[in-house]
DNA sequence: AGCTTTACTGACCAAAAGGTCAATTACTAA
DNA sequence: TTAGTAATTGACCTTTTGGTCAGTAAAGCT
């Protein structure tokens, strides 16, 4: 027999239960902000007792936070492993692809930062300081080394990194206003394809490099 | 005599209170969104009661509304007069600057404009609609027409001023990481340059222009 | 001056917010 | 089986919310 680990039905159904409400939390506070989500909206869209969630949680804040929290997790920044001998026009348009499909596909993570940067991210503080600051000194360190060895323009490597940023997650956080203004209800299947091509363009060849050749993912 | 039409004692204290609550509201809006901002907090911010905001505004909504309202009314999307024959580089240029100034020295309303459109604009779709829609669609044109003429490369116009606009705006809406990443405390006089320099080379050079000589405002 | 009308606001209200708690219901381990 | 512990939650609490309203003050008009 598998030696299980105590199946646990307590355990169990307590990660169960947090994952529904978590989940639920999730959805509303990107939707709605910190503020205008209630518990109890969290509560009626996780199917849970008000009181459950404030047993798990503690409070709003400490869901806020756990919701938060679960996103860094399986947050990736990309970029992984880059180093001066790489390729930077295929590094970097394979980087703004994916942050142009996370885009797409998956707004409401971007936009529960978003919302979190607009007041001033009391919550995200911490995370910049010990995770992104070093991340970036990293990739600009990369960059940098790129620029001296003449493979691309020299320009300031965070506000390159800025423009890549900005310009891919706005079509998450601002995606009513790209709808409103192109006329559309949604993004279709072009439309990534249509992004990228065009970030891509500007981009790559505004630090003088080439659109790689493409190259099935 | 100079020929007043009723000095009218109501008429102005009234507006002298409408703008100060005006001027509360849009930076507690602003500051902490629709629903993270109270009545009570703006009424204490203008140092008038309560009641009296709801006396000229009629409801949370009403204040809200007209805060939205006067800072559209003071908008101005750029680019005016823009025809086929002037230079783009030179235009796009200045239309860059032009955003990154307003980006900087004045990030509330930028950052007022994004929660709402983070929120699903309830309150700016129709000004999209009936604005935003058809002064791109006139600014597409020209672009259009700029590369029809090969003035400049052709990639599709829309995108070119999302890019822009993402670019720009960024430093109003996402200040905060924008300063947390960079390790400052706010922006300084150089700033300005380096950022509206680093931004006009990727996209003017992106899109087949070069950066014109300058050139004193 | 006195009368009318509009501007204002303190006191109040119901609803909803986040949060507590005592009582009940599971589980688990002996 | 059962005692002990942890999980769960309905009822309840306080505070704050957006909003009303009746009464008062202040213009405006003749």
């Amino acid at each position: 027999m598998t030696t299980q680990i105590k199946p646990n039905k307590k355990e169990v159904t307590r990660e169960k239960n947090q994952k529904l409400i978590l989940d639920a939390a999730e959805q509303l506070f990107s939707q709605l902000g910190y503020d205008g989500a209630s518990m109890s909206m969290v509560a009626k869209e996780a199917q849970v007792p008000k009181a459950n969630i404030l047993y798990y949680f503690k409070s709003k804040d400490g869901l806020y936070e756990s919701v938060i929290d679960r996103i860094i997790a399986n947050w990736n920044l990309g970029l992984d492993n880059v180093t001066i001998n790489d390729d930077p026009a295929t590094v970097l348009y394979n980087y703004i692809k994916s942050k142009v499909i996370l885009a797409v596909n998956q707004p409401m993570q971007s936009r529960l930062f978003a919302s979190e940067i607009l007041r001033g991210a009391p919550y995200l503080q911490n995370y910049f300081r010990t995770n992104t600051r070093p991340w970036v000194k990293q990739k600009v360190d990369v960059l940098q080394a790129w620029m001296d060895a003449d493979k691309m323009d020299k320009i300031d490597p965070y506000h390159l990194l800025f423009t890549i940023w900005s310009t891919t997650q706005y079509y998450a956080d601002f995606q009513a206003e790209v709808l409103l203004v192109m006329n559309k209800l949604e993004y279709d299947e072009t439309d990534v394809a249509q992004i990228t091509q065009s970030i891509a363009h500007i981009i790559l060849k505004g630090i003088g490099l080439k659109i790689p050749e493409q190259s099935e993912t």
